[in-house]
RNA sequence: CGGGGCGUAGUAUACCGGUAGUACGCCUGCUUUGGGAGCAGGUAGACCGAGUCCGAUUCUCGGCGCCCCGACCA
């Protein structure tokens, strides 16, 4: 798109009410904006990345199996009574309201209760098993304190997923499923090498869950790493007797701060037992479904990214997330002739399928510049009566610095690679 | 929820018990034009309420909002 028609515009300097690096870089590109304490909006170009960031997330959802729907955000009270999780004590940060006829309504934190009353209508038999579903739907969580920019807030996008197995044995392979799945999420959404599965505490229905940690001094948690095996443990739960149990030594260990990008439980039969959940086996025999639950939240992912990534310019967006390919910018200094080859380029890129976001702006190269860094585009490419003269354009790389004069006929060729 | 801090133009910041200055932005003009240009002119501001006071943006109290530390975080 054109930059001079998009409505944002980047900033100088971070608002004060901002400390996270996440969210003023992403104030000061024009990716966010703040409605109130942990409430982000997302604008034309927040919304390009987070969009991307699902459409990864999906693919390797769909790619294991996963059906998507979309479970409504409004909750009745009523498969919450049967789970006993509508006390405020069971979940603290319900936002509960009331109905204008009477009667409560709950704004959803989760959706295991409404997902497996739902699946007790479809599934009855073994042979109507597993099944794995999945949404993106906007959770709202009541907060004590939002915190660390779009990290923690009280209304957020959730990649929800929930397995309904017959047996213990299928859902541990399901779940090893969903991990190599998350794992393929983060290399694609270029956390990959900074991101470790990481046993957490399993609550009260399995001895462990999982977590997955991406390595970042801003982060809110502490983890215990071993390079070497690719595995961590949660601070929480590092005692000695765990440390036996997974077989690791506390001097291979590294104690580093993690952000969790990622979490999968085992639900057990916690909740298809309450709400009715059972399926026939091959003997006629009612059995509960085995269930489990795997969270990804795009929103903290992208912030995770920006707080991993970015460098003292502004943010660095990996090429699958990034909200365009090429940063077009024209230095034409009035010249005519400039512009009309920025035009014909915008065009040809736009031919080939290559995202471009194009700098028209009547505004100085240097600010176009700083942009550019701020805004983060891995490729940008220049044309100016420089590089005319010199039969190309300028494509350099965000991520590296790297500078090259390309010639008019291999700069399609180059921006697809 | 415990503790701490902060609310001043669109943004970021000063000062002050006597109605506010600077920078960026924005508007006009001229010059400039490959790393956030220069000059000139202009635009725009004290969170809300009560109290003290001759007078409150400033002091006091209350409210609302925001940030940080901790706690919490299936």
């Amino acid at each position: 798109m054109r930059q001079s028609q998009l409505f944002t515009k980047t900033r100088k300097q971070a608002p004060k009410d901002e400390v996270a690096k996440n969210a003023q870089l992403l104030i000061r590109a024009g990716f966010i904006h703040k409605e109130m304490a942990g409430a982000y909006s997302y604008l034309p170009l927040g919304l390009r990345v987070l969009n991307n960031i699902v459409q990864i997330i999906r693919e390797e959802m769909d790619a294991i199996g996963g059906q998507e729907m979309i479970l409504t955000a409004l909750q009745s009270p009523n498969n919450w009574k049967k789970s006993d999780r509508w006390r405020d004590d069971a979940i603290d940060v319900w936002f509960k309201t009331e109905l204008k006829g009477g009667g409560e309504l709950g704004l959803a934190t989760t959706h295991e209760e409404p997902l497996t009353a739902l699946m007790s209508e479809y599934v009855q038999s073994y042979k109507d098993l597993p099944k794995y579903v999945y949404q993106f739907q906007t959770k709202f969580r009541n907060e004590l304190r939002a915190k660390s920019g779009i990290m923690r807030t009280r209304e957020f996008v959730m990649k929800d997923l929930y397995s309904f197995s017959r047996n213990e044995e299928e859902f541990r392979t399901f779940y090893e499923e969903v991990a190599k799945a998350y794992m393929k999420v983060f290399a694609r959404i270029g956390l990959g090498d900074k991101t470790f599965r990481t046993f957490a505490s399993g609550g009260s229905f399995s001895k462990f869950s999982d977590e997955f940690q991406t390595i970042c001094d801003a982060g809110e948690d502490t983890i215990h790493l071993h390079r070497g095996k690719g595995i961590a443990v949660n601070k929480e739960i590092y005692t000695d007797e765990i440390l036996a149990d997974l077989s690791l030594k506390k001097n291979e260990l590294e104690e580093v701060k993690a952000i969790e990008v990622g979490n999968i439980f085992p639900l057990g039969t916690r909740f298809s037992e309450v709400l009715g959940l059972t399926f026939k086996d091959e003997s006629g025999n009612a059995q509960p479904v085995v269930m489990g639950s795997y969270g990804l939240g795009p929103g903290r992912l992208m912030g995770t990214i920006v707080e991993v990534l970015s460098d003292e310019k502004g943010i660095v967006w990996p090429k699958e997330v990034a909200p365009f390919s090429a940063h077009l910018i024209s230095i034409s200094s009035g010249n005519s002739d400039v512009v009309a080859e920025a035009d014909r380029l915008y065009e040809l890129l736009r031919e080939h399928g290559i995202e471009t976001l194009y700098d028209d702006r009547d505004v100085r190269a240097g600010e176009k510049f700083a942009d550019a860094d701020l805004i983060g585009v891995p490729s940008r490419v220049v044309v100016s009566e420089k590089t005319m003269s010199e039969g190309g354009v300028e494509v350099s790389n965000r991520s590296n610095g790297g500078t090259a004069i390309v010639p008019d006929s291999e700069i399609v060729e180059r921006l697809r690679n």
